[in-house]
DNA sequence: ATTTTTCTCTTGTTTAAACATGTTTTTATT
DNA sequence: AATAAAAACATGTTTAAACAAGAGAAAAAT
């Protein structure tokens, strides 16, 4: 069914990443590798993985290898993990005419237990910036976002930094390994946490 | 300062795009030409473009050309344009176990007037898609989600698509054209046509 | 004049090769 | 043994070439 060879490489990667049979964590078979078990050249190899880059299953490292950065537990699409930062609504914001602004309420490292890796696929024991950022818009808190970033992959931030837009940092600093960011907004249901924050009337 | 070719190249186009320089709607010079401009290999040239279209700033038309889908006057970054349709929080609902569906509420063909143009930066003249759906949470609607879809990409839909997430039919039935699909949520200040169907309580 | 065919221009896919650069292992040197 | 150089292996960039396929214009046939 699959018209091109390139994209049938790309599902075929994308199963056995799905299935677990190649594990989180560790790294693809090196392009030469993958060029004979396809039977194809370089390129139609690379042009898979890019797609599975693109897409926040895999992160190539120079040098060393392509990581596979998505749990074979989730089973959602994996487009929620894209840039879908906060940027986008500082630009809905700016065109429809009403303020968009951010204040970092959280900002932790943690390691993900077991309880945080069934809830956001992150393998365990990795550590995480845990950030949450309620969001105002004219001057009124409407939600919380909370993102956990790979420390492995992001590096270093600091909470002036999440105060602006996440978005433009990793955008700047870090070039196109946004990808890795898994991120959840929780716009129902505040938990007790959020309650402090959200001025939610009788909404809730 | 960039470093690679294919990335001059991509941030050269990307300014003529948004100078104005090549305007919307236009195609931009075919690869052949490009090939001549920047002095450099087929390869180089559509490794840029594929770029701009990964942002939404450009969409190939095969044996056609590539269609500029990027209005000038709209500085701000394109990523809200990418793929952040209902999917997202139909899988966010499933994770953490609250219910999501949507509801379409408008569903009409119209033409892009000077005030639309203006606030949605597509360009004037053209036929869209004007979508509106509420998403319930729970059974409570939260928001109203509304989406433009150029008529001249997307083809055919009805209502009932509309009524699923937007973004199976599209990733099933267009393949990437999703890039193109411009939109916006309403997350606040109900206009008159919302307060009909959002149950704000005490919070409008 | 209308239809059909052909040609040309466009983007899409695939292969091959060369060189650059980052990472790790092995080897040689001290 | 510790260090430094070299080799091997990884991904990153670029070029060249060939063929496929969609779209539209020009030419040929009816």
């Amino acid at each position: 069914m699959p018209k091109s060879k390139y994209e049938q490489i790309y599902k075929s990667l994308k199963k056995r990443i799905d299935s677990g049979e190649y594990n989180e964590g560790s790294y693809l078979p090196s392009e030469n590798t993958l060029i004979q078990i396809y039977d194809c050249s370089r390129n139609t190899v690379r042009r898979a993985i890019s797609h599975l880059t693109m897409e926040g299953y895999v992160q190539p490292h120079h040098g060393k290898g392509v990581r596979i950065i998505h749990s074979s537990s989730d089973n959602q699409p994996k487009y929620d993990y894209l840039i879908t930062d906060a940027e986008g609504v500082y630009a809905t914001g700016k065109r429809y005419g009403f303020s968009v602004r951010n204040k970092v309420i959280a900002f932790e490292e943690l390691t993900i237990d077991e309880h945080l890796a069934q809830k956001t696929g992150f393998p365990k024991g990795i550590q995480v910036y845990f950030i949450q950022r309620v969001r105002y818009i004219d001057d009124v808190a409407k939600m919380i976002d909370t993102s956990l970033l790979r420390k492995d992959v992001v590096g270093q931030m600091n909470e002036k930094i999440a105060e602006k837009s996440l978005f433009n940092y990793y955008s700047k600093n870090l070039g196109m390994e946004i990808a890795t960011i898994k991120r959840k907004i929780t716009m129902v249901e505040a938990t007790p946490l959020d309650e402090k924050y959200l001025e939610l009337g009788d909404f809730n």
